[in-house]
DNA sequence: CTGTTAGCGCTTTCAG
DNA sequence: CTGAAAGCGCTAACAG
């Protein structure tokens, strides 16, 4: 089966390639009648425009792109679940890039995708990137961006996070009310807005009950899953070992779970962790462990569904509204 | 900052746009010098050629669709992880499409990538599959295929698996090495050679082992996972309760976690349970949960190599081989 | 209502 | 070594 062109369509039917063009965009200067002999044969034949031909035609795609740190992460997963089912809805494609936390990939992807392969990107930065020059260029690119997560606060677009500042204050009060006097706090990248804002979430809960803010009790995450098990490790055997923890980020309520197991000691019973997490990975962990759970399809669909809405009204700066999707703190209280 | 296409940089040079061309893609026939210059001033623009007018003149795309059943999901998004890495490195666009395991999506998907969208196409079929004249269309229309994972036995190419057969029986002999004696098996989709192959060989095992095979010790799991609990309960508290449990999906195994957890059951003391899924997961569940683990990064790798192969060879069909990638049996004995 | 034509940005004959 | 011109498949302005 050959593939069939507009016009392959033209010539079968004795009419202009034009005149098909038209009646396959339901065009109303076209007769019903040869609207309808274009249509049936287009059908028969399973005649589909040939995208690159059309794209380059209209100056679009019909295709956006979205970057992220990584992917073998519920969060972002979930995300992109969201991301995909607004885009497909809308007709529109999704091209997937990966930084692998590389601010170096991250320029050289956003360079890549700043003439005409797409639409309109999503991203979410990677946790080294500081300078957002790149994502700038973008902008003056006239291709609209949305940022979602992993946000810079630097640049004048819409973003869509969770309630970062809301629930580092929450999270840290949960723990304070559980009785916790020592509450550690595991932050992750100081780039980033998620980091910065849970922490003073954390900050100003521990001031407003009177607990100082002890730096000790403060631990940087690195990239490297190794150190960061090393560090809770060593916080948990310090002697001033704090009673509470907040892993400001997935990965680290993980990984203070099983550092945890493997030191003996017992959550809650030892020490109270709550963590930024998802459900689904909650649900596998120690019952006992309090979660934020993100939204993160919404978080996903809200973003698709504001660039696409840039997109249809041509508008080629999605605005620099912040979108907050809220996050819920769900303790589960069995121990089954 | 106006974007500038090779006609500006003809202009500016006072070439002709074919010099310009044939400049930029290192041809044998233009000098030194005139290369240079192109070069540079393409550099000082930062010219990209526009891609789509390079895809409709070439008539590739240099992208490939990866289509999945569902991405929330420890093997698939290891997956894209893997394909995203080799097409990075090839200079590959990934589109990636979610079918959420629904049959008249899959056809949809397909028959939208049949006309030239894409270079090449990697699939995982939907547990709902079982006819696959949308994917045979594609293969007839001369876009490579190569199925992973979850592949159809019906269609002429390039599959990639784990040993399914080979983990099937080997984690059924694993069990019976443990003392069990009545080995429930839960089963997937029927249509899907990843169920079938398991399937097999826990019957052989049991066969060569002389242990009958009992039909009420098989459980078939639908797409409901409240259904999947709720049978993996019924059958957990039945009389002839089975001492071990072989689930053949990451998301059985969890199940039946969770529900021996609800029933208070200890694993491995009540029940053994073997479980096919992914080591990230696994290392969060109960760690007296022995996982077949599967290499989705790499088979995610192994299925895009091969396809790029193909593409760069330009052959149409990339064969029809079947290759193998071989899973892992890892018991966790320590209870830390 | 339909046809002719130009052109999106690029590659590639074919001619010098 | 370089240039002119055709054409990938489509849309849209212009003409009838």
């Amino acid at each position: 089966m050959d593939k069939v062109n507009i016009k392959g369509l033209a010539k079968e039917l004795n009419l202009a390639i034009s005149t098909v063009s038209r009646a396959l965009r339901d065009s109303y200067e076209i007769s019903p009648e040869t609207k309808h002999r274009v249509v049936t044969l287009a059908k028969k034949l399973n005649y589909q425009p040939n995208p690159y031909a059309t794209s380059l035609r209209n100056q679009k795609s019909r295709t956006i792109g979205v970057v992220i740190p990584e992917i073998a992460n519920n969060f972002f997963s979930l995300a992109i679940k969201g991301i995909q089912e607004v885009a497909q809805q809308k007709g529109y494609h999704v091209l997937i890039y990966l930084t692998h936390e590389d601010y170096k990939k991250e320029v050289s992807i956003a360079s890549h995708l700043a003439y005409g392969r797409v639409d309109g990107i999503l991203v979410s930065i990677s946790s080294e990137t500081n300078d957002i020059a790149h994502l700038e260029e973008l902008n003056n690119n006239k291709i609209p961006i949305v940022f979602f997560d992993r946000i810079s606060e630097k640049i004048n677009t819409t973003k869509v996070t969770t309630d970062d500042y809301k629930s580092g204050y929450s999270g840290t009060e949960h723990l304070i009310q559980k009785g916790c006097k020592k509450i550690s706090f595991l932050s992750i990248s100081e780039h980033l807005s998620i980091g910065v804002k849970r922490m003073q979430g954390y900050i100003d809960a521990l001031k407003d009950n009177n607990i100082p803010v002890e730096e000790r009790l403060i631990l940087k995450a690195s990239n490297d899953n190794e150190e960061n098990y090393k560090n809770i490790s060593k916080l948990l055997k310090s002697p001033g070992r704090p009673d509470g923890i907040f892993a400001s980020v997935e990965k680290l309520a993980i990984s203070t779970y099983h550092v945890c197991a493997a030191l003996g000691l017992s959550i809650p019973g030892d020490v109270k962790v709550l963590g930024f997490s998802n459900l689904e990975t909650a649900s596998l962990l120690n019952p006992s462990l309090t979660t934020i759970t993100q939204p993160a399809f919404e978080i996903g669909k809200e973003a698709a569904t504001i660039l696409f809405e840039g997109l249809s009204k041509k508008i080629v700066h999605p605005g620099n509204k912040h979108i907050i999707v809220h996050s819920e703190l769900i303790e589960r209280a069995s121990t089954r």
